[in-house]
DNA sequence: CGGCATCCTTGGAGATACTG
DNA sequence: CAGTATCTCCAAGGATGCCG
């Protein structure tokens, strides 16, 4: 949104630069994964492939909320789900690609509780 | 000083907080920034310095919506607030040191959002 | 076990108006 | 300009129950 000025090109632009650069693009991540639960669940799929009681004990969602969190990540592609159906029936959710590359971002995250927490 | 009637976070830790405080941090730093405007006016801040009106504009929340926000995060040590007084009043805002540390979550945010979005 | 339907409570958040 | 005070509306989300 906010233009500014070229500059050198060296690999690292300045830092401010940068951060006009980006905001925008960030804003829109937000709108799409910035929920409480949907970070969560997120969060919490990077450990690998969970089915839904496993992520219901482990996020502590509502098994209502965990549907419609789910349904709405798996919608956009973050996540994927498969089936079992036989006998004792079972549903496994795992990180697409598009959202295992996220992970850096809870990465960041992780380090800066690490430092300020 | 005080978060007024609304939206009170109280330090008390979650039950999810305390079960997954040893495992992972994250979920400690979601509860804390997790909601969509404060991510939004976090983000927004890494431009720079910035006035409460000027906020307003750029991120879209409403004054109700942003006093709110900007107190929960000063409060809460990400961000820092300097008045003055004279002539047209002013309130300057800025990330904090701690709030700056955030810089690299938004920064890989942003990298995912230019392959992702 | 997974997960949708229903009910119900809470708080997130916009609009508007007012003050120092 | 920088908020605060209300009033109001709606979505988020917990609890419970049911069903394949």
């Amino acid at each position: 949104m906010v233009t500014k000025p070229p500059s050198e090109e060296t690999d690292e632009p300045t830092e401010v630069e940068r951060r006009n650069a980006d905001v925008c693009n960030v804003v829109g991540s937000i709108e799409m994964i910035g929920s409480k639960w949907k970070l969560i669940v997120l969060n919490d799929l990077r450990e690998g492939e969970k089915r839904f009681n496993e992520l219901k004990r482990s996020t502590g969602a509502s098994s209502y909320t965990l549907s419609r969190v789910l349904g709405d990540l798996e919608e956009a592609g973050f996540i994927e789900n498969r089936k079992e159906f036989e006998a004792p029936v079972a549903s496994y959710y795992t990180l697409s690609e598009r959202g295992d590359a996220l992970c850096p971002v809870f990465e960041s995250l992780d380090a800066w509780g690490d430092d300020w927490l």
